[in-house]
DNA sequence: TCAAATGGCGCC
DNA sequence: AAAGGGCGCCATTTGA
């Protein structure tokens, strides 16, 4: 593994410390020492292989990921090739918007210049060197983005050393499940037969042949049998009166299960025991991580049957409780709203507080609040919501607005969206002319609220997306000092680690530790509470 | 014919 | 209870 080429800095933070050359894995070994923070250009192009050869560091700075946050400020989005943003900023020059360019793992030494041509080749150390440089003057005196980039940087070495530990994942049980609910497995390319029962019986109950995996096809069945549908979402056909609608539902239902969970999906992800998806931490514009391979964010509930801790383990799963109206009463400083989060079930007290004891009510309006929801019963609960936390609706509001008329917003760590693109200026431009047609005005309209809803929600969802990268990293710090535990999995706002029976209690303890940690160093001074609620299990299904 | 767009649905 | 935010992935459709 030779080219290599970290640099070492000291607990004083010298940027000038020795430099180091690695050429082999055995040399890099000696330099890895606890205490150490690394500076390199980025965890996903060099660690990975670092942990393979069972190397781990406890601290890091992420170029590439720290330039993403800065950048982000900058309203440049889309990731440039990192060596050519570095070296524009050296040279003075605007840094390219990139946003075609393919996001391979950001690197910074690799042989760019025979890549883009026309670029002059720069000195790797002296590059590195900018760029702490440059990103710690940018940074510099700004408390919650110095911790925002620590934890962006803690979240890299945890989304490497996750990936390659991976989720631990029982194919028997996947596979009894997937027999269970589909009959035996299929020859390849062809239907389980259960689903093919089911198309029968949905042509029988039209009279004619339908493709349901075809939506237009589906949809023109059921405008032929006299519904006159827009699309064929369940939530639409569950309310029609036809006797293709239970069939279809369960079609869907299993169809969904065969193709992105079905034995496809084992044979690709969870041979060897283990679900090895690549985490992408920060790749959402909110902050959120990103996962690719196997859909890692999205295992159905039903599915969570199949992961099961190793022997002599347990699983501590450990999710924070209502997580984005906690954080809503954070920034807002809506002092109503704080007090209802101080209840564990924040949509209980919320309820009691102005919907009649209604939760469903409470959590709906909530959840609409946040996501910018204008009609139905949201849309009418929305006015209690304003009636009681008018300064939490305010914030959100003026999110909105902010989007609405183009700006961008930040997130409590001060994480930046993205400004509005080309496109939608010109439809805004064309649509508020005096002379516009009632289609442009329409159009401008529609852009401006969709970017208002869009910018309502970061607020919130980045927000919490900072808050729980402060808990991820703490977490993962303090729980290097629980011998044979391993985070193995983390999904926004809930993370799974697997630890020897022995030593469960105390990683769900420190799963708690660090999310009061992560309230206090996020939300300093603010009464909010951000409880987790650790749950110590076999299986991921016990705990809900 | 093939790549991009769309519809749909899983998770938060 | 409603269909509002963010994603990734699959099968199908569209259109160059």
């Amino acid at each position: 593994m030779p080219g290599y080429q970290l640099q070492e800095v000291t607990e004083s933070g010298n940027a000038a410390g020795p430099r180091v050359t690695v050429e082999t894995m055995a040399g890099l070994a000696e330099w890895v020492t606890r205490d150490q923070r690394w500076l390199w250009d980025s965890a996903a192009a060099i660690y990975p292989a670092l942990v393979a050869a069972g190397i781990r560091i406890d601290r890091c700075h992420d170029i590439a990921l720290t330039e993403r946050i800065l950048l982000s400020r900058q309203g440049v989005f889309g990731l440039p090739v990192l060596a050519a943003a570095v070296r524009a900023r050296a040279m003075g020059e605007p840094v390219p918007d990139d946003r075609d360019d393919v996001p391979g793992p950001p690197a910074l030494f690799e042989a760019e210049s025979t890549r883009r041509t026309g670029q002059p080749d720069v000195d790797p150390i002296d590059t590195l060197q900018f760029a702490i440089a440059d990103q710690r003057r940018r940074i510099a005196n700004d408390r919650a983005l110095a911790l925002l980039v620590a934890a962006e940087s803690a979240s890299g070495l945890a989304a490497v050393e996750m990936g390659f530990v991976g989720l631990p994942w029982r194919v028997d049980i996947h596979q009894d499940l997937l027999t269970d609910l589909l009959g035996p497995r299929p020859p390849a390319g062809h239907r389980p037969v259960r689903l093919a029962t089911l198309s029968q019986e949905i042509d029988h109950a039209f009279g004619f042949p339908v493709n349901p995996d075809s939506a237009v096809d589906l949809r023109a069945a059921f405008r032929r049998a006299g519904f006159d549908i827009e699309s064929t979402r369940s939530w639409v056909l569950k309310d029609l009166d036809h006797p293709a609608v239970p069939p279809v539902l369960r079609y869907k239902e299993l169809a969904r299960v065969h193709s992105a969970n079905g034995w496809n999906w084992l044979d690709e992800w969870a041979r060897g025991g283990r679900f090895h998806p690549e985490y992408l931490p920060g790749a959402v514009v909110s902050g959120r991580w990103a996962t690719r391979g196997g859909g890692a964010l999205q295992i159905p509930r039903g599915l969570r049957k199949a992961v099961v801790a190793d022997p002599g383990h347990r699983l501590v799963v450990a999710d924070a409780a209502q997580l984005e109206p906690r954080v809503l009463a954070a920034i807002s400083g809506d002092a109503a709203l704080q007090r209802v989060s101080a209840d564990v079930d924040l949509y209980s007290a919320l309820a009691d507080d102005g919907f009649g004891g209604d939760r469903s009510h409470a959590k709906v309006a909530m959840l609409g609040a946040m996501y910018g929801a204008t009609s139905g019963e949201s849309g009418r609960l929305l006015g209690t919501l304003r009636q009681r936390y008018p300064v939490a609706m305010a914030y959100v509001e003026t999110a909105a607005r902010e989007g609405e008329r183009g700006g961008v917003v930040h997130s409590v760590l001060g994480r930046a969206c993205p400004p509005p693109g080309a496109g939608w200026r010109a439809a805004v431009e064309i649509g508020t002319q005096q002379d516009a047609t009632d289609a442009e005005r329409r159009r401008a309209d529609q852009f401006g609220r969709d970017r208002g809803r869009f910018t309502r929600n970061f607020v919130v969802q980045g927000s919490a997306a900072d808050w729980a990268a402060v808990w991820l990293s703490g977490l993962r710090r303090d729980l290097r000092a629980v011998p044979g535990a391993e985070l193995v999995f983390f999904q926004h706002d809930e993370l799974i680690a697997q630890v020897p029976v022995e030593s469960a209690e105390t990683a769900a303890d420190l799963t708690v530790a660090a999310a009061m940690a992560a309230k206090a160093l996020v939300f300093p001074r603010s009464p909010v509470t951000t409880p987790v609620l650790p749950k110590i299990v076999d299986c991921y299904a016990d705990a809900k």
